[in-house]
DNA sequence: AACTATTTATAAGA
DNA sequence: TTCTTATAAATAGTT
């Protein structure tokens, strides 16, 4: 902006460099005022010359000082900050890392595809069938303590059953054998409401056992193993 | 410089000021860092918004700790050269005093004007007089010491000029009364010479005395005290 | 330091 | 935030 344009680069004439540094200093330390007032900015601007002459400018009601401080105090939180930022960085890079030897390991066990035992040598491969084997000897072990368990309970509530079946048989002769005893008095009005309600409770236990205790093997594990090689 | 001119005092709507703020901020950069570019300045520009967010400018190559040392140490040498020219103030200004104090002595004593002996109690004035008259006894004395040794110098300067007459007078007569001894032979004629040049001699002495050793007492002393009263 | 033809910055609007 | 554009401001070269 003048008489013509100006190249940004050194002023080669140390006449024409000073006055130019002299009237370009007047017109930022103008605008670094009128910004300091416009938008209520904290402006500090030192320069020093060729020449080492020093210069400068501080929005009035500061000091240079106070600006200074609080210029080492961000640049403190700063790097604070980004020091905290860099061991998050570190912990995420080593979490990743085991993920990855997980997924593996994992992918070793399920023998998926060729790719993913070619890695292995004979040995490591023995050592895994081994692993394996004991493994699934584990679950076996385990299998058959669930499956024992399972049959157990389901032996005693036929039990159980059996022998109310067997009640409620009995009932029912005297009913058809003696009908003169129905509804003989209060008490034996009470029984009958009282084994009514009991079959009820039954059915309704029967119900609710099919529902939570029988486990439904399709879902849950698909949706595992998917997850597991997605992360 | 825009659609139109706006005051320079706080923009009130937030929004705009931070549109202010960001675009003037971007300015005032580019400016610095044209300045540097041109002049070869060192420039750091520190700014913090309304809101405490920190943006900075610095001349390429440097950094913001060097200019802040930089800038300390000139303050530094600007505080030393403050402190020796604050001395050098309170030297004048001890100086000042003493030199009126000597200048209120010295008018008492001339007896200058009723004003300048206004301030002296009776006492006071006493102990000036009788000062003074022991001054001048001490004038004196010096006084007949120089006359004395003056005039004692000048007999003997009479003394030695009467001789010499005489023998001028007495080798004048051998020459009138017996003029074939003239220029005799070479030791006669040196003689001769020597006479000469001994009363040339004695004229210089007493042309050179009477310029340097008679005192002009209008010139050299009215000078002082004028230059007393001006200082 | 003052002047002024130009270039540059930017306020307002989108 | 970014772009546009009319206008204000800065300044390069000159006196």
């Amino acid at each position: 902006m003048g008489r013509g344009k100006i190249e940004i680069k050194l002023i080669e004439n140390p006449t024409n460099r000073q006055v130019t540094y002299s009237k370009r200093r007047n017109g930022i330390f103008k605008k670094a005022h009128e910004l300091s007032v416009l938008c209520d900015a904290k402006v500090s601007l030192i320069m020093f010359s060729k020449n080492n002459k020093m210069h400068e400018y501080i929005t009035p009601g500061l000091s240079t000082k106070k600006i200074i401080d609080q210029y080492q105090k961000t640049l403190g939180d700063i790097d604070l900050w980004r020091s905290h930022y860099e061991k998050m960085l570190e912990n995420l890079k080593k979490l990743k890392d085991i993920n990855n030897k997980l997924r593996r390991q994992i992918r070793h066990r399920i023998g998926e595809g060729g790719l993913e035992l070619d890695d292995l040598s004979f040995q490591q491969l023995r050592s895994l069938e081994e692993d394996m084997v004991s493994s699934i000897a584990k679950i076996r072990d385990r299998k058959f303590h669930v499956i024992k368990t399972r049959t157990d309970t389901c032996r005693k509530k036929v039990r159980s059953l059996e022998q109310m079946n067997g009640n409620l048989l009995l009932e029912l002769e005297k009913c058809v054998i003696h009908p003169q005893f129905l509804f003989h008095d209060e008490g034996e009005e009470e029984s009958a409401v009282a084994l009514a309600n009991g079959a009820s409770t039954l059915y309704a236990f029967c119900q609710h056992h099919s529902h939570m205790n029988i486990p439904h093997h399709h879902g849950g594990e698909g949706g595992f193993k998917d997850d597991l090689r997605l992360a």
